[in-house]
DNA sequence: TCCTCATTTCGCCATATATCGAAGTGTATA
DNA sequence: TATACACTTCGATATATGGCGAAATGAGGA
């Protein structure tokens, strides 16, 4: 039961489900969640340590960028199945959708510049 | 979005979550509910707008009761797979497994009395 | 019609959560 | 070693949510 209200209450906001969505494509750094979302990096740290409570998300440091991802197969089966079911019941959403276009722009930026801009 | 997150945020609940696993097995009486839960009817009341709402349950109404079930195979696509979803993430819950004896249990006693108790 | 009773709505309180800015942590680099 | 910087933790605040009891609603039955 535990398990399983971290995982719906992980989901119950919309910030970390569009930083859900925002991972199917691979790995982010936190700088980008943040320039993604424009929430304070405090915010958005949080929101993390939600998500990776629940096991939604896996972390990966490299020197002093975190880089966020969707977890493997290795993941318990309510993790996997949460993200096929929340995958689906947004397929149409307007709001994951112009989050995508707007991702795509910010993935031909620099990293280090984009991080800069949260000092 | 909003969908999806009335869904997640319904399911964020233990209260709810136990009452949609409750159902399973076929409609109940509010009364019944509320006995199972042990919490005031109007704590119950809300809990089951906001499972509506959601579309997670239905509610008939025949007199002085209300009977809330499942949803049928109408149900849009993303409460259908959430409940899924719940199900099979809850399968080795040993909250909801004692609340199955419970209910078994419940079922064999008379509406009539257990509504009289939430005088 | 009036009363009973299952349920809902409302008003209140306590707790939880989303957010921020400031201060702290840890890593790379000058 | 000292500084810069990416991120986290802490403390404060505002809003949201879960809970209750009291009053309102609505459907049967006397």
């Amino acid at each position: 039961m535990r398990d399983c209200l971290n995982i719906t209450k992980a989901l119950s906001d919309e910030s970390r489900v569009r930083i859900v969505m925002f991972l199917r494509d691979g790995e982010l750094c936190a700088c980008q969640i943040i320039e993604m979302l424009e929430l304070a990096p405090s915010t958005i740290s949080r929101h993390m340590a939600v998500l990776l409570q629940a096991g939604l998300v896996e972390c990966r440091k490299c020197g002093k960028w975190h880089y966020y991802r969707l977890p493997g197969t290795g993941a318990p089966a309510p993790v996997q199945n949460a993200l096929v079911w929340l995958e689906s019941a947004l397929a149409q959403s307007p709001v994951i959708s112009a989050d995508g276009k707007r991702l795509k722009a910010l993935l031909k930026r620099d990293l280090k510049t984009l991080c800069a801009r949260h000092k």
